[in-house]
RNA sequence: GCGCCCGUAGCUCAACCGGAUAGAGCAUCGGCCUUCUAAGCCGAGGGUUGCAGGUUCGAGUCCUGCCGGGCGCGCCA
């Protein structure tokens, strides 16, 4: 409908045009917006506002020379102009009753745009490293990326979705050792662990795990050298300490043992973290290894920096000239020891993304890498890369609150409360809802006891139960409702205040899935669904589905059936169930 | 100190590239179950959009400066 309009204005405007009113050259935008208050119509524009300075006549007569020109259109009742030249298109009753039919016919498919913009987008997100369980601090991350993949399929794009997976490197070396020592210690050995090391009972797991399929094999003398040493960790730099902890496993293990740690290690908990997040419906196309950048790729792109004059070297390192493309400081690639930073396979990685020929790249980062985010643009940009095409969105934490308290985000043993411990305290749907309901640079307060609650006050189950009430309604329908026989209803009979605000509110699914996907926000489509929630159960209350009146109470099944559908629709984009019963 | 994000009703948040009288939920108060699920509905009260300027037909939205909160500023990832 909103599209006609526009049309229809265009029409308006080259009319004018034609006339010599408005000057030929002129690039009208004539965009439509539904009214807030519906004493100002249905739809309307502010075309003429903003045209008014730019041609040189007042806003308000422009706005009725406008109105005059629009070609006439079945739908709409009559055009006014408004306060300081806003047009506005009062439609008449139900003539957007036809989306009815459109919604039963297109059942699962009512709200994807079905003109597929031929748009290949990959979206990255989650990437925690695999050093330990997901925690509650990845699960907005995990669930806001999910839901913009799907809204962004649903808009009509071709989406990847891929997992960054950091299994190389000082992190992945500090995980192996960390498994290693609590090895030592299953066999017996007397040690102190170090800080810097991972803490976690999961590593305890781990190494026993491999104490009980390996027995002793990993077994070597490292506690007299541990304990002559694991005072430096104490007096000095814990950090480096953990280092030499590292490069001391390296000397007494053999290559091969310890890749068998490293990848054991890697593999149990990226295999949990795999397993937790499809249990929170969040699943990926690709896992991507750092791994299997090889350093041959990553010199590549070091060289391929060096020929185009951004590096140069300094203290024994090389550096990245960021500052030429904004970034605050310079950045080192590659350490003075020779290993390469993080950030030098990082880039590796998002070159790597380019040329695989997406349209459009999106990262999806925590808020505390909002300092990483110009120089991997620099980095691009740096590469002859446009930086344009890639969006990374920065993602606040989420607070949460239990019993009126806000809880600490780690505990005491610096462990985070793990994103399976939130799901099962109150449950995927509700997570995943909760996790979206805020737009993503907002801080979020998760609410815990509300989230789990099965009462009223939660946002999850008012949506949810109006699903529920529909499918009520339809199962108690005797004879049971047919789509097909659905077509026939005589949607004129629903001209309840109630059961217009329905349709009204129907008709806007298309225009919030794609609002949503535009501006990568979920919250766009959660707030859509608790409006259509709210418009289906006045109608609930007011009006009864299961009349006597046939030709009525067929109307209404239709319009409850189609509800039903949105619903679900919307639902599934959230990844959230749309239960039948409640 | 520098940089990024945020500041809207008692609380949690909306407000569609700047639009008309700033909207919901919770909480408070008052109504509605002999009728398809009351996890629901209807109604009432509640605001100097942190403060001060500026830009314009029009500012919660854009600009400047303050105030307050969060985060970041490694040859960690």
């Amino acid at each position: 409908m909103q599209a006609q309009i526009s049309k229809l204005l265009a029409a308006a405007v080259s009319r004018l045009q034609d006339m010599g009113d408005l000057p030929a050259d002129l690039d009208a935008d004539t965009r439509v917006q539904r009214t807030k208050d519906e004493s100002h119509g249905d739809f309307t524009t502010n075309l003429a506002l903003r045209l008014s300075s730019s041609v040189g006549i007042p806003a308000s007569i422009l706005a009725g020379k406008i109105a005059e020109h629009i070609p006439e259109c079945p739908g709409i009742a009559k055009i006014e102009t408004a306060g300081p030249g806003f047009i506005n298109f009062y439609m008449h009753d139900l003539t957007e009753a036809g989306i009815l039919d459109q919604i039963i016919d297109g059942k699962e498919h009512f709200g994807c745009n079905p003109e597929s913009t031929g748009k290949k987008v990959l979206i990255e997100f989650v990437s925690a490293n695999p050093t330990g369980p997901l925690h509650i601090g990845h699960g907005r991350g995990a669930a806001y990326g999910a839901t913009i993949a799907n809204l962004l399929e649903a808009a009509g794009h071709e989406v990847q979705r891929e997992y960054y997976v950091n299994d190389t490197g000082r992190q992945a070396d500090i995980l192996t050792v960390s498994v290693w020592l609590r090895y030592l210690e299953l066999c017996g050995q007397i040690l102190d662990f170090p800080a810097s090391a991972y803490q976690g009972d999961y590593i305890w797991d781990i190494a026993a795990a491999i104490h009980r399929e390996h027995a002793e094999s990993f077994l070597h003398p490292a506690e007299a050298w541990i304990r002559a040493h694991e005072n430096d960790g104490k007096q000095n730099d814990a950090e480096a300490y953990v280092d030499r902890v590292i490069e001391r496993a390296k000397s007494l293990l053999t290559q091969g043992e310890y890749e068998t740690l490293r990848t054991c290690a890697l593999d149990t908990i990226s295999r949990d973290i795999r397993d937790d997040l499809e249990r929170f419906a969040v699943t990926f196309d690709r896992w991507y290894s750092e791994l299997s950048l090889t350093h041959d790729k990553v010199q590549a792109v070091l060289d391929t920096l060096a020929a185009r004059g951004h590096t140069y070297r300094k203290d024994g390192a090389l550096w990245f000239r960021s500052t030429a493309f904004d970034d605050a400081k310079d950045r080192v690639l590659v350490r003075e020891n020779g290993q390469p930073t993080y950030f030098a396979s990082d880039i590796a990685y998002h070159l790597d993304k380019y040329e695989r020929g997406y349209d459009r790249l999106i990262n999806i980062w925590g808020a505390d890498h909002h300092g990483y985010v110009p120089r991997m643009l620099a980095a691009m940009q740096a590469l002859g890369k446009d930086p344009g095409r890639l969006n990374i969105l920065l993602v606040q934490f989420a607070n949460l609150f239990e019993g009126g308290e806000k809880l600490a985000m780690s505990t005491r043993s610096g462990e985070f409360l793990p994103l399976r411990q939130l799901r099962k305290q109150v449950g995927k749907d509700a997570a995943r809802f909760f996790y979206v309901m805020r737009k993503c640079e907002q801080h979020l307060d998760f609410d815990l006891d509300l989230a789990a609650s099965q009462t009223q006050d939660n946002p999850v189950y008012y949506v949810q139960y109006a699903h529920a009430r529909i499918c009520g309604i339809l199962r108690q329908a005797d004879p049971p409702v047919q789509d097909e026989e659905l077509a026939t209803s005589e949607t004129s009979l629903l001209v309840q205040e109630q059961e217009k605000n329905l349709i009204k509110h129907l008709a806007q699914f298309p225009e919030s899935v794609q609002a949503g996907a535009e501006q990568l926000a979920p919250h766009v489509v959660v707030s859509y669904l608790r409006n259509l929630a709210n418009s289906f159960h006045s109608f609930y209350n007011a009006h009864q589905v299961l009349v006597s009146d046939q030709a009525l109470r067929s109307a209404r099944l239709k319009l409850a059936r189609a509800t039903q559908i949105v619903l679900g629709n919307g639902l599934a984009l959230l990844d959230v169930s749309a239960p039948e019963r409640m």
